[in-house]
DNA sequence: CGTAATATTGCAACATTATAACCTAAGGTT
DNA sequence: AACCTTAGGTTATAATGTTGCAATATTACG
């Protein structure tokens, strides 16, 4: 795992991470991160809790940009096209993804309590990717895998009090 | 595997089937499976394709049902409560369960072409369940893992000519 | 540089999916 | 019957996402 967002860490790092990913991405793919493609990036990325489309408006208004729904949607897909972020379909909502690149796997926990999401690189995917593929002898394009549940904070533990609210 | 969608099959047996378990199911828990929740899920297993919120409406509404949002979406709550259907987040449509029960992991294949939807009582999910709860020392309480890809009629193949209409 | 081609953004309207609130009807119990 | 609980009818509205077209910015090229 190379993180975990239920633990403490250093939150700025994993912001700095993403936005200097992405800009490396976008310059080996010739694709141009915009201001507000790089500003939507950015909102996603001030938390580890996945953030509605909607939710972004008037965040980029604030800004000074454009707050229109085809603003942030535009944005969202490109993100979602090079990889740079997930899209949660139980929540409708996005999160930043901190490996970006090609289509791959998508495994999330989510906590149904404080509402951050937890990406999983996570090996058993592919074991049962290929084993959905040779039982129903289809050829698997995409897969996301979302659980729900507590996270460790959140969890109504006996030795602590209660839980995180909501980051 | 109980069943293959992909494959020939009588499927009245699967409507049937489905019919009875719901019933017993029902008569089990002390839940009411009215004319109108019977419609929506015979409605639902009219075929393999998972089958939008809307798109009952007028279907209902040709039985002599009322056919307002809420009536369709009450009946489908009832429906997902017992577990007698799933709802596919990533088409925002609805499908037939047939082994319903409890909550259980759920893993769809979903084809991008025909668009029939093949549930999986899959052991790799709980293996990945386990996992993720002992990294994570997160408590899942539900997942959905959603393939899309071509299933096997669908796909170009070398023999075949193409493919599947919409069923 | 100047211009054409392409990509991006602004803007308005609209489509789809789902829920809230409030009331009436049906069924079960005493 | 009187009462209670559950289910359904009705209207309005919320939340999420899209289409189409005009305007502007960026890049490519002569």
């Amino acid at each position: 795992m190379s993180q975990n967002v239920y633990q403490p860490h250093n939150h700025s790092h994993c912001v700095a991470n993403a936005l200097s990913q992405a800009q490396s991405l976008c310059h080996d793919k010739g694709a141009r991160l915009t201001k507000v493609r790089q500003r939507v990036l950015e909102l996603i990325w001030q938390s580890h809790k996945p953030v509605g489309a909607y939710e972004l408006l008037p965040a980029l208004a604030n800004d000074g940009f454009n707050s229109a729904p085809p603003t942030v949607y535009r944005a969202l897909d490109f993100l979602l096209d090079l990889g740079l972020v997930h899209r949660l379909h139980s929540l409708n909502a996005y999160v930043g993804c901190n490996h970006p690149g090609a289509n791959h796997p998508v495994c999330f926990f989510i906590c149904e309590h404080c509402g951050q999401a937890q990406e999983l690189p996570n090996d058993k995917l592919n074991a049962l990717t290929r084993q959905v593929e040779q039982v129903l002898g289809v050829q698997v394009h995409h897969q996301l895998t979302e659980l729900t549940g507590l996270c460790p904070s959140c969890q109504p533990a006996s030795g602590e009090t209660t839980a995180n609210d909501h980051a």
